[in-house]
DNA sequence: TATTATTAAATAAATGTTTAGTTAGCTCAA
DNA sequence: TTGAGCTAACTAAACATTTATTTAATAATA
């Protein structure tokens, strides 16, 4: 699963071969089908196995009754947290999300859009509060996720690109989450004048 | 071109099969191979005139004397106009950055790289000419690609499958242009006390 | 007529899965 | 303790599809 996932990240489902993932396994091919089910059925384990994790860590945030810039803060580590420990993770779900859950099943679909609709939900408690400006809660979250998956997904390559491959950095994913707390945080915050301009 | 480029987005391209790509343009799939020179060669074909296009534009912007925050505004803007007029060069670019490049040919990696150091440029500017805080020049970049890019990756596959595929929707752009700007450019503001968290 | 465009069929390479057979470990009666 | 019987894990080869490309023949165009 570790060798597949790294390979479906990377490569997408269709760009990555049976053989390929068993050669980096160190297993015979025939073993996934044995085990799994197949090709299909062994992402969807994958996924599976992911969004579960996923999904208890958000349900915290989700659950508590912290104000909205706190949650808000809160939703970016514990992204930043899972990419950390799942680092192949951010760039399978973009793909999944770019080809409109192709080769997801049915079932993990809700779990998936779950989690994105946390942000909105966030933001719209933020707006509530007035701990937020009138932003649009969707394009905020759009705007978010955007910026967290496509850094997890991007990093991964570029360290891979320009040296021996360390797995995504710690610190940079620090200073990245610090980064993205502060520059959201002043860009939403509440203005007493016009909040954003007709 | 144009069916090759929507399946391209979609499902990428060992995804996508030559024989879609020809019964959706309605031809002959072995005209493919004759007009183009085979799937990577139209692949890299699309990926060359988009980047053209894209250069040219981008261009105006680096060789403007215009101040950062200007320039900012400019990119965001520019970068849509584009993705409007190609609804799927978002997702493709995206896909080939993911695999690192996998099936992108050596001479069109530089501009892609080219477009992408503008953000940085213009943010460097920015600090140095006090319009911005001192925020770090390549998060900063992440950041805003990654709403860009996810925006008009996830937005077309957003529409498919709530109902009769518009394109982009340009109203929805306009909205997100400018929820762009007001964050980012509160985000980035100077503040006097202290810059960024050390 | 000569060049270009198009097509259907053929081709060769690849890819995911299945199959038949082997190995290793375990249980339990003798 | 031993060894036959059983099960799960594993392997190499075979298999049936799928897929991109080429070919040979035909149509269109200039």
């Amino acid at each position: 699963m570790n060798a597949a996932t790294d390979l479906f990240a990377l490569r997408g489902f269709e760009g990555t071969r049976v053989d390929r993932i068993a050669e980096t396994a160190g297993v015979n091919k025939a073993m996934i089908s044995y085990h799994f089910g197949g090709k299909n059925a062994l992402y969807n384990e994958i996924l599976r196995e992911t969004f579960a994790d996923a999904h208890r860590r958000f349900a915290e945030i989700r659950d508590s009754d912290a104000a909205a810039d706190e949650r808000l803060r809160a939703f970016i580590q514990t992204f930043a947290d899972l990419s950390i420990r799942r680092p192949a993770l951010p760039a399978m779900v973009l793909r999944e999300v770019m080809s409109g859950g192709l080769h997801i099943e049915k079932d993990l679909l809700p779990k998936l859009l779950a989690i994105f609709g946390l942000v909105q939900d966030i933001i719209d408690q933020g707006i509530a509060e007035g701990t937020f400006s009138a932003v649009n809660p969707y394009l905020t979250h759009i705007s978010l996720l955007g910026s967290l998956v496509f850094f997890f997904a991007f990093t991964p390559i570029r360290a891979s690109l320009e040296e021996g491959r360390l797995p995504v950095g710690v610190a940079e994913v620090r200073e990245y989450v610090r980064h993205l707390q502060y520059v959201l945080g002043r860009g939403l915050a509440p203005t007493l004048p016009s909040p954003e301009p007709a």
